[in-house]
DNA sequence: GCATAATGTTGTGGAACATAACAATCAAGG
DNA sequence: CCTTGATTGTTATGTTCCACAACATTATGC
């Protein structure tokens, strides 16, 4: 019932809301009538908890790497679309233009980056994973992954497919 | 693939990261060996989606309330366990005692909750909710209901009450 | 009774996000 | 061509949320 981002170093973040459970077109057993919906039954709050997990053990997992979450997800998708502009990276990655600036600047501090201008659009720079930067996401790609099998160790593979899937649905658009 | 959280009002956070999708131990096909895990496996990324879904959304239907997600958990907790110290509220919910007193502040500011010495323990302070506080919650939590069917409108009971299990599974502990 | 722990409180700093404004460039139309 | 408007990157600024440290008051255990 405790949340579980009592102790994980920087992820505390404040908690969920109330959710109500099931729709009102089909009462369930677990408040038939005019019971009040308890937290536990939201699958917003149950969200919300996981979320707080999740973050919290990736965010000591990255500690080491002295990456953040951000920076590691920006280089993952320069990654999968070499050349993308700042402006398609903070779209993909829901980051405005403004707050992504000194993000992109750390990176090119950290050589894990290259920013070139665009070859048809003067205004715009496209941004290349340098070789360091392969390098440095693929260790640290390992270390998420770790990640991963330590948060999801009580969910079969299948159960993870199933999650995946089900998450996608609420996340669509 | 964008992001969901372009305009949802307030709610858009950074991003998720790079997680690893399958565990070491059972390659699958979507990566089988050397190949990159993508955002789009990973649970922690459709996790921080999902979440970043449906609480922009859950933001914009308590708007109206003028009252934050905190506020609503909290009020939802002190009914739940009526006479809960400040302490106890805060570990439930995953917020420091410190950070808890202005929100405590806020709502019996708005006489929404009742601040009493606790019984046998001068220190602390027992909540309670007053009768403007019960009605006001009824009536949040009859918004907050509407939001979750929104958002998990894709979803049948059956998986929803999936995804509670498994979102809980991650949660545990 | 005394040392230690727990509770609420205050103050402060940092990280993340939003917003506004600006220069340079592109695109479209007159 | 050239002017108007939109787009890209950038800077600056404010707000909000959260962590951390320190303190007074009260409980607890020896």
């Amino acid at each position: 019932m405790a949340n579980a981002n009592t102790n994980v170093a920087n992820a505390a973040q404040p908690a969920n809301v109330a959710n109500a459970a099931e729709p009102a077109k089909t009462a369930n057993a677990a408040h038939p009538q005019g019971s009040t919906p308890s937290l536990q039954d939201l699958v917003g709050y149950a969200l919300r908890r996981a979320h707080n997990r999740m973050m919290g053990d990736l965010a000591v997992t990255l500690e080491p790497t002295g990456l953040r979450r951000v920076l590691v997800a920006m280089l993952a998708v320069i990654r999968a679309k070499p050349g993308i502009i700042q402006m398609g990276l903070g779209t993909e990655l829901g980051i405005q233009r403004a707050n992504l600036v000194p993000l992109i600047n750390e990176l090119t501090a950290l050589d894990l980056i290259d920013r070139r201008l665009a070859p048809h659009d003067r205004r715009a720079l496209a941004l290349f994973l340098t070789a360091k930067g392969e390098a440095e996401l693929d260790r640290t790609l390992a270390l998420v992954l770790a990640h991963e099998e330590r948060t999801l160790a009580r969910l079969t593979a299948s159960e993870r497919k199933q999650l995946l899937g089900l998450l996608d649905k609420i996340a669509a658009d």
